[in-house]
DNA sequence: TTATCTAATGTTATACCATAACAGTAAAGG
DNA sequence: CCTTTACTGTTATGGTATAACATTAGATAA
């Protein structure tokens, strides 16, 4: 399973406190909103649920819960909610694990890379300003021209590294 | 198709010309013995398939090859070859294409960021010693300890900026 | 050599991930 | 209001990947 994390609580800190989640999601309303998209009841639902589940969550975990919820029950629901988050910043797609997670700076024009606990399974969302400007280098030696790019790392976090020490 | 790529041949240069890739087997061979490894049938000529493509291959088109000239047919059968080779450092697995490709250098124990051009499709392995320091620098201020990182571009080669100017 | 052990191959079966295409509904704009 | 557009929901299907087990081939040691 590739959400199932913090199974004891021991790993890592809070991510997003509840008491947080709800002036999250406001702000990401508004921002949608000046940006002439609509936070729908499932996108907000979807966008709460990723808030508030460590680590990264699979598009059909997802789809369980809406569904659960009285939302619709195929895939596309899901998937749907989870692209339109992506695409408007508040979330990201974790590639490596097929999975989801919500955005840790919702807003910023910041580029991400992902740090994966093999271990406990949590999603860091890193900065990687450095790493970005280091990989234009190399694709501008290649005459390429970078889009966008998916950086994701795979180790160990700082708890799980005491943990198994 | 994940695969289909230099349609007129405009796109780039020869990826290892057809002459090399004999040689490149037999390298890839004694160092595989040299881990103690074997490069069997089914995994030789795999790898040659991928050398031989321009791209990236799906596993499942890699099967249809196998198939076609007297491998086993279901997906394990491409699957363990394209892992061994992962594994042994003569592939890379393209994780935004679900897809693989050849090690452009393989023996060498190089860190590789994958350019992928969305227009020809075509993947390039491009040096990413830099990034790779600067992910570390930046997964360090976490306290993260990497194991293995995956850094993949999308965006447009050389060749096809040029073309659709 | 032959018996034995291990690694590799092949199969069946199944699970998981994702999207196309279409019908119905609700919100925005004239 | 009525039209238009965006959103939600459905059915159906396609693509990706692995678990589990049977068989075969290679390596090892008596």
């Amino acid at each position: 399973m590739v959400t199932q994390s913090h199974q004891d609580g021991f790993c890592c800190a809070d991510h997003s406190g509840s008491a947080n989640v709800a002036a999250i999601l406001d702000s990401a309303e508004s921002r949608a909103r000046a940006q002439g998209a609509r936070l729908t009841p499932v996108r907000r639902r979807t966008l709460e649920i990723l808030l508030q589940s460590h680590g990264a969550l699979g598009a059909y975990e997802i789809l369980d819960r809406l569904n659960a919820e009285g939302f619709g029950s195929q895939p596309p629901v899901a998937y749907r909610a989870l692209n339109f988050l992506v695409e408007h910043g508040l979330a990201h797609r974790i590639r490596r694990l097929n999975a989801f997670t919500a955005c840790a700076h919702p807003g910023h024009d910041h580029r991400a890379a992902f740090l994966i606990c093999e271990t406990c399974n949590s999603v860091t969302e890193a900065d990687a300003v450095a790493v970005s400007a280091a990989l234009g280098q190399a694709a501008q030696v290649a005459g390429f021209q970078i889009t966008r790019a998916t950086i994701e790392a795979v180790g160990q976090c700082r708890a799980c590294q005491v943990t198994s020490a």
